[in-house]
DNA sequence: GTATTAATGTAACTTAAGTTACCAATAGCA
DNA sequence: TGCTATTGGTAACTTAAGTTACATTAATAC
């Protein structure tokens, strides 16, 4: 098995689980940018992220997108848990953020372990919290912040989510992941440079103060 | 047991569950406005709704709160969960809509029936999802709605929540549940009810359409 | 190098929402 | 009945954000 599964997970898992992962699961890769997973459509496995970050993000009936949160590795998608269990359709759409390696675990077997492995359970669990959490801050973010703390506040998850303080990125993709204009992110991405809280490059920003 | 717990779970859990929910679930009332959780505190029940409606809301370091949804009879708090499971602190607060009833399930029975009756996981995991799925509307709901038809909705919520299309509420009641000022709320609900879309009476409004 | 495209800067304006201030209507109570 | 507190109405203004329009700059293709 994969050296950066068992740096990830190996830890969470007993011996036996992740010898069922081993023989269930399903290695794959993704390219940044790659779409994992679309709104409306049936999911046939669990992601663990091995390597990497995704972008989970919302859309409106418009096609209109928001960005939620970003996950990375050591991280499973939760919103796929019940979609799998309860055979629905997935609510998000995800994307690789950067190229990413994940395992992939068919939907029968989620269910199964919850009930055989106790740590498989506390794994599921927790990240449902975890993803509840994120879901909450997101809400916070869009309700009690202004725009320019927004912008901020995504340029540092996206930075972490990359592992640089330096992310390539135009204000066009930005406004398109907060769902507003190109005119208003550039506007606010000069203000935030002026305070010192960023610098501005053609397809770059750095964010100080991570 | 009660006749309203049969009629709202009877269906889901098998008999010997039932029968543990009898033995171990504590009995509980709640009046209209009475607060269940808050947050940062710990929880060590998990409730489940027999009659009645809770309204389910987030606040940020200021204060200033925002609703996030209504959960009602046959619903439980999937916040609860692992907050329970993890002795996590909420992240969110609890008030009763209406006269409320509930069972409140000790954490210690919550993992391990999880383990013990697969209905009882089932009903634990779908929970979850409909928890999800009730903070992904009101992401898209702040994010995507003007606060007109925000409004409107939280007045259809209400409203079903309160099984009555007519509802008690002052309009500064409403400004704080949406995060906005009085004044907006009263312009609103004033181009709205000449729409045709409520009726506004003082201290009452009826949602037509619900 | 020059042309073309993508990215960014910026002014001027519109709109939705928030704020302040004050008044009127109603309910509840002494 | 009249006083008081709560509730709601509305005008006038401010502010944040969205929009339109166009100019400038940098990257890329040719």
């Amino acid at each position: 098995m994969n050296i950066d599964f068992n740096h990830n997970f190996g830890h969470l898992f007993e011996d036996e689980l992740l010898k069922e992962i081993q023989k269930y699961g399903v290695y794959r890769e993704a390219e940044e940018g790659e779409e994992l997973i679309d709104i409306g459509t049936y999911i046939e496995y669990m992601p663990l992220i091995i390597h990497g970050a995704i972008k989970i993000l919302r859309e409106d009936e418009q096609g209109d997108e928001l960005v939620l949160y970003f996950i990375e590795q050591g991280d499973t998608c939760a919103m796929t848990i019940t979609c799998c269990l309860g055979k629905k359709k997935s609510e998000i759409r995800a994307i690789a953020e950067t190229k990413a390696q994940l395992i992939m675990i068919p939907i029968e077997k989620v269910g199964e372990w919850m009930q055989k492995y106790h740590s498989w359970q506390s794994f599921v669990l927790q990240s449902y919290h975890e993803r509840m959490k994120e879901l909450l801050e997101a809400i916070d973010t869009i309700a009690f912040l202004n725009m320019d703390e927004r912008i901020l506040k995504y340029l540092k998850d996206k930075a972490v989510a990359n592992r640089n303080e330096t992310i390539q990125v135009t204000h066009n993709e930005i406004a398109q992941d907060m769902h507003t204009s190109r005119v208003v992110v550039s506007r606010l991405l000069k203000a935030l440079s002026l305070k010192g809280e960023i610098s501005l490059l053609r397809n770059q920003i750095t964010v100080h103060k991570l």
